[in-house]
DNA sequence: GACTGGA
DNA sequence: TCCAGTCAACGCCCT
DNA sequence: AGGGCG
């Protein structure tokens, strides 16, 4: 018989877990149950990547093919031990979660929380991004035109000498992210990030691009720098992403872009353990690498 | 998912 | 006590 | 102001 509700300590929490059994992913009979499981789990791999950060919660209550929601606001009915950031918006304030501990990551999954998107700023210093994000986004299945960009995108960020970080998506692209030292401002990061990416297009026009509309992308890579200003969402590593299989954003070496089985979703909540324990963390040097823009702007200004 | 108001 | 209904984002680009 | 997009 499923069980209708159980309550569960996590650390110094109670937390009433309601209807583990419900299935949230249906073509894999993945359960909200599971969901709860793998984010306890991964706490001490995804914690430092989503702590002291306003969080979005995208929810699915009836799972992956009903109707989802994006929630900024907490709700009114979350427990006080939830902490909570308050940040500015167009026409005022928004109060977000921040998960700082495994009892919110929790809590969160059995919210139907099943990806919390990050924003690139902390709160201590919300209007400077600690980190730059490109974010690749095929407009089919068409991985190879990816590894193509990030390549090219490696090769610049050597050449300006910027720490450049490489993980799935757990959706369709990749992301590379370069740890800042929250020297800027979104508007001037993502002002670098564009230029950037009008170098990289203008390397191979016909594989990339920058158009907004769909319509005018053809087969090429969408280069999605608006995702590097305020307030917009980014899916954290470890994040599980609403696709078949449970699939999951994972930190990968820059060496698996030349791997044949690459693959940005092949990682999920029912492989990603098996799966750590043959390989290191490629990220564990992230947070030792926060670099300044400054340097690398100047050599974009006057190249060789 | 959780709450609310009316059968 | 049991539903049925209700609510849960927003910033940027382009026209 | 409103549609497209993420
Ligand atoms: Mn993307
Ligand atoms: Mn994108």
């Amino acid at each position: 018989m499923a069980a209708e509700a159980a309550l569960v300590r996590v650390g110094r929490q109670q937390i009433e877990i309601t209807r583990p059994e419900k299935v949230l992913f249906p073509e894999d009979g993945i359960t909200k149950g599971e969901l709860i499981e793998y984010y306890a789990r991964i706490a001490p791999r995804i914690l430092p990547h989503v702590c002291n950060r306003p969080l979005t919660l995208e929810r699915y209550p009836n799972g992956i093919d009903s109707k989802r929601f994006f929630q900024k606001e907490v709700s009114s009915y979350f427990p006080e031990w939830i902490r909570r950031v308050t940040v500015k918006k167009v026409g005022g304030t928004v109060t977000h979660v921040v998960c700082n501990d495994t009892a919110t990551l929790v809590y969160l999954a059995n919210q139907a929380c099943i990806t919390p998107h990050i924003v690139l700023s902390k709160v201590d210093k919300l209007d400077q991004p600690d980190q730059m994000v490109l974010d690749l986004d095929p407009q089919g299945e068409d991985f190879e035109l990816v590894r193509s960009t990030a390549r090219a995108f490696k090769q610049l960020l050597d050449e300006l000498e910027l720490p450049a970080f490489l993980k799935t998506t757990g959706s369709r692209g990749l992301h590379i992210v370069v740890p800042l030292q929250r020297l800027e401002t979104y508007d001037s990061v993502r002002d670098f990030a564009r230029k950037l990416a009008a170098i990289i297009v203008s390397q191979a026009p016909k594989e990339r691009t920058l158009e907004q509309l769909k319509a005018h992308r053809g087969t090429r890579v969408f280069i999605d720098t608006n995702r590097n200003g305020y307030a917009q969402l980014v899916a954290p590593a470890y994040a599980v992403r609403a696709r078949k299989g449970a699939p999951v954003s994972v930190p990968i070496e820059w060496a698996e872009l030349g791997k044949k089985g690459l693959r940005p979703n092949s990682v999920t909540i029912r492989s990603i353990f098996d799966w750590l324990e043959g390989v290191g963390d490629p990220w564990k040097d992230f947070w030792k690498s926060r670099a300044s823009l400054v340097k690398a702007r100047r050599k974009l200004m006057s190249p060789p």
